[in-house]
DNA sequence: AATGAATGAGTTTTCATTCAT
DNA sequence: GATGAATGAAAACTCATTCAT
């Protein structure tokens, strides 16, 4: 069933089934064979496309990193004061979109992927540091510059954290809830240094 | 040569071995070759003692917690103070023998393994309701119950997330100073809280 | 952009892609898309233009058998004596475009699949008989019949193993030098055999 | 079924499998599952054993090899004329051990093998220069020294020149015959380098 | 108790081949 | 006529696990 042009299509749909195989797998079990069998193709060309299993993952990784780099950034598009800016790092990390169980999964095992593979580290910097940056970027109109950089790496702390909590927790997790709970420890941080 | 008395001391060689071989190979490729040769013991050995790689590898995960728990508790056991029975919980989750590579890659894994495997899950929870109680403990003579169990909760995503992200930082992780960024973190939302 | 006229070009392109394909990556690695990039051209017409890999690899063995048999024929059209006759069959062997280390890869590559594969073989065995005939022709005139027979089994078995031992010695093979020695061993085998 | 010391036959078996299966399917279409099978083990341990497909084949060659050394070294051994030398080495190479299709199938694929593989091409060099060393010394005390080097090689030639056609005739090879033809060869061009 | 030997089951990977365009 | 797309089938290879000693 070939048809031309269906190449973008196609990686799409196997970092999609790579996302819901880690979930329902795990990253250690998952195999190509099944990240195929779920976009609905033959396991040869999830590798012709992508050349093998580790390079799928990175692959899924980095399309992650850029949605959630989108969903910040189309936050911070509309925020026009420092409280918005700041708010809208913390809601885009927990949008809907990202916050999603197999999605967690999929962060978690590149955390792990962090450890040992040096391309994953590096993503992971991208990340870490985009993060970092976004962050002080909107906490220096509401402190003074010394203050900004720890709060910016409370709030970073805090987004981590909660994001790995709840991904535990029994119930199903609530972006609304977590990050009003990130946004109100911040800004008790940030109050608090104020004086 | 089996000597008698050896069981114990092997079991314990096979753990450590798994730590190392996680965090040297990623959980998704260790293999009871690896983590026995690691041991110098065969892989059949191995295999006798713990009945199979899925249970070594939760044996580990038992051990890693019972080790976080008696730091917490030894500290514990020394506090007076209602501050110090928080720097305590803090300061175990960081203490030197927790807070190394080898230890962090395997708790992430375990984290991960978490996602989808149930008896790890349940050890996990195990874990974060111990170290939540044992921070609504500390906290309950220094603020209202009601903010015990919120500031609880910013304790114990700051601990895992400070612990992450110092995890994957460029420079080898300091504990002495994550814990004190933590404890301080901590210190402010509870003074914050008090208002 | 198909062009009219293009498939005999093809043709022996993929065949010459054949050649140098199988020398540098050995007869058992070989690929159709390894031949068809080297051609410049889609395995699927390869694929097309042969039908299949086999086939490929039986016509540009016909190929280079027809080859060397020009090259004796065209020497034996300008020989006028019984020496220069065997002189023409001998150096015919040895011509430049037969002795070039992606052809001799390929000669014995060829020599190994006519152990198993029959067709091979008929093909191998037309080559072999048509050096003995030209070989016996050329040496009646020379020699006894009976001793003629001897002597162009001795000259055939030269000549296939000087090929073989220069092909595989350090230095790059000197087609003059070989065919010198190969008419020398000859010539002194035939003045014995006159005695 | 695992019983102890069975190693070193399992490898002999192995190769011995090895050798049957490149000639029965030909080098290129041999596969570990076909010799482990022959050999009557898994092919798990046809990979334990040896590492992989290539280094198997060359454990393989590295057997014949050594072989056809210990059969020319006996003869050798019993050789008490020049003449008796001359025919040792030429004999030991038509050796019925050696002289059998499969085995040289076998030969055949290592030549090709040996344009691409350097280790394969270590291997041939070895065999090359003993035997070419073995006969110059035999014809050291038959004819000048200047001679012996030329008289050897026209020898080395028709060795593998005989061997090589005989194994692609109708008839099975008869080693008695082609060794004697070989012998009556070398002979002939000796007597005349004398003149 | 301990291990070398052995394997079955499964995974990645490679390729010739086919098909729609 | 020519190709990119896609796959089935088969191969190498890995590994947890079992077994005889």
């Amino acid at each position: 069933m070939p048809r031309i042009g269906m190449e973008p299509l196609r990686r799409k749909a196997l970092i999609s089934a790579a996302i819901e195989a880690i979930h329902a797998r795990g990253m250690g079990q998952v195999t190509m064979g099944e990240i195929a069998r779920r976009a609905g193709v033959s396991a040869a060309l999830a590798h012709h496309y992508f050349g093998g299993k580790d390079q799928l993952l990175l692959a899924t990784m980095r399309h992650l990193l850029s949605e959630l780099s989108d969903e910040i950034q189309a936050r911070l598009a509309e925020a026009e004061t420092p409280e918005e800016r700041l708010s809208a790092v913390i809601r885009g990390n927990f949008a809907a979109g990202q916050f999603r169980p197999a999605v967690i999964s999929a962060w978690l095992a590149f955390y792990v992927q962090a450890q040992t593979d040096p391309e994953a580290r590096r993503l992971l910097r991208v990340y870490t540091r985009r993060l970092e940056s976004n962050l002080v970027h909107a906490l220096r109109d509401l402190t003074t510059r010394e203050r900004a950089a720890r709060v910016a790496e409370t709030a970073a702390a805090l987004i981590d954290g909660v994001w790995i909590r709840r991904s535990l927790a029994e119930k199903s997790p609530d972006p609304e809830e977590a990050a009003r709970f990130v946004e109100e420890a911040v800004r008790t941080a940030l109050r608090r240094s104020d004086a």
